[in-house]
DNA sequence: ACTACAATGATTACACTGTCAACATTCTAA
DNA sequence: TTAGAATGTTGACAGTGTAATCATTGTAGT
């Protein structure tokens, strides 16, 4: 069950960070249900009040996984956007969508918690809005490139059409067969969308 | 704090119903964190034990809740439909369009747990996911009047933009300004793909 | 109308979890 | 070198979900 520190230091050293990976493992494996505090801190090694030196309560910590998880989102979607010609401004903005519905499936519990809330007051977590405006502005510049404005409506519009479609796959809503693959339906979404702006 | 029944029979007669109503209540006023089983049995004026002979655990009262929510989804959708002229395809389009986003910012706590993952086992809650499609239907059956095949894919992609939408403007994931309103962007967002279907 | 049984509700109890207060140890800056 | 800031531990408490057992009421079949 342990995650780090078999060393047994009086000091953990990085212990924020073996927290947050604790709780991310919890979070993969049993959903938020499954983020338990004392066993996180059992997890790091470390008594079950130790993390209220670093987070003042739960929400607080999955929040900290919930930034950590726009980071790897933010991820994602630049390795994705690496991966295509740089002046294809079409590819590019279909590269960023699979890589968005790509990471919701891959991390689905820590996904819902990425928007569980948590940024409806921003001045909570100011550092978890902030990560989280990044992926939005990684498409906000494909967009701008490509299509021109409203570029920030646009950007909006697109956002929303594929975070739908990746919540609605999270929720098992979308029945799949052999001729509607999530593939398909991302492409049909964006080309769709690339049809509306007039691309 | 009462609900339902200030008489003290034994039996309350419609049990079921109240601690739905209380629960409601409780997610309404503090989200899911809000809603205690104990309290919403005291709501009812019943023992805190007596919630577990209409409902096996605290998850399944919620998955009610979320039922009921759908239900009440679809009504407003459906009156959304009524309330334009029957064969103007677009308008009802819109219509359907800009209830759903309503109904999400009138009720944000119970749109959150509407989607919260209670439909990814189907089998856990037949009777949900039952309630959840109805609403899809009514678009399909609107797009398949205006818009025509493929009509299921079309479906998709509506829903998934409007819902997407919802869900980040009750993240407050989208700045509001005086040129940007909620009603301003369901337009352009449908419009959008209005245009990208061709139509 | 009577009676067994099903349905529904009450009491009691328990384990788990988040959180706080008080205390201990270690690190660091003056 | 040492005082105070950081960080970690121990112990305690209240709240919450849930199971076991018992109590009451409704109802179907005679």
């Amino acid at each position: 069950m342990d995650t780090v520190k078999d060393g047994k230091a009086y000091h953990h050293g990085q212990l924020r960070e073996a927290l947050i990976l604790a709780g991310l493992q919890l979070l993969n494996e049993g959903g938020v249900a499954g983020v338990d505090l004392r066993k996180v801190a059992r997890m790091a090694g470390v008594s079950h009040a130790a993390p209220y030196r670093h987070f003042p309560d739960k929400r607080a910590l999955i929040a900290a996984i919930a930034e950590q998880g726009f980071a790897s989102l933010t991820t994602a979607m630049r390795d994705a956007l690496a991966s295509v010609h740089p002046t294809d401004g079409r590819a590019q903005f279909r590269a960023m969508g699979h890589a968005y519905i790509g990471f919701a499936l891959a991390n689905p519990a820590l996904m819902r918690e990425m928007f569980s809330g948590l940024t409806v007051d921003r001045a909570d977590f100011p550092s978890l809005y902030t990560a989280s405006k990044e992926s939005f502005g990684l498409l906000y510049g494909t967009i701008a490139q490509t299509f021109g404005e409203p570029v920030e409506l646009r950007t909006v519009i697109t956002f929303s059409a594929i975070h739908g479609l990746a919540l609605l796959l999270l929720e098992n809503q979308i029945p799949l067969t052999a001729d509607k693959t999530v593939d398909g339906m991302v492409d049909a979404s964006l080309d769709t969308l690339i049809r509306g702006f007039g691309g």
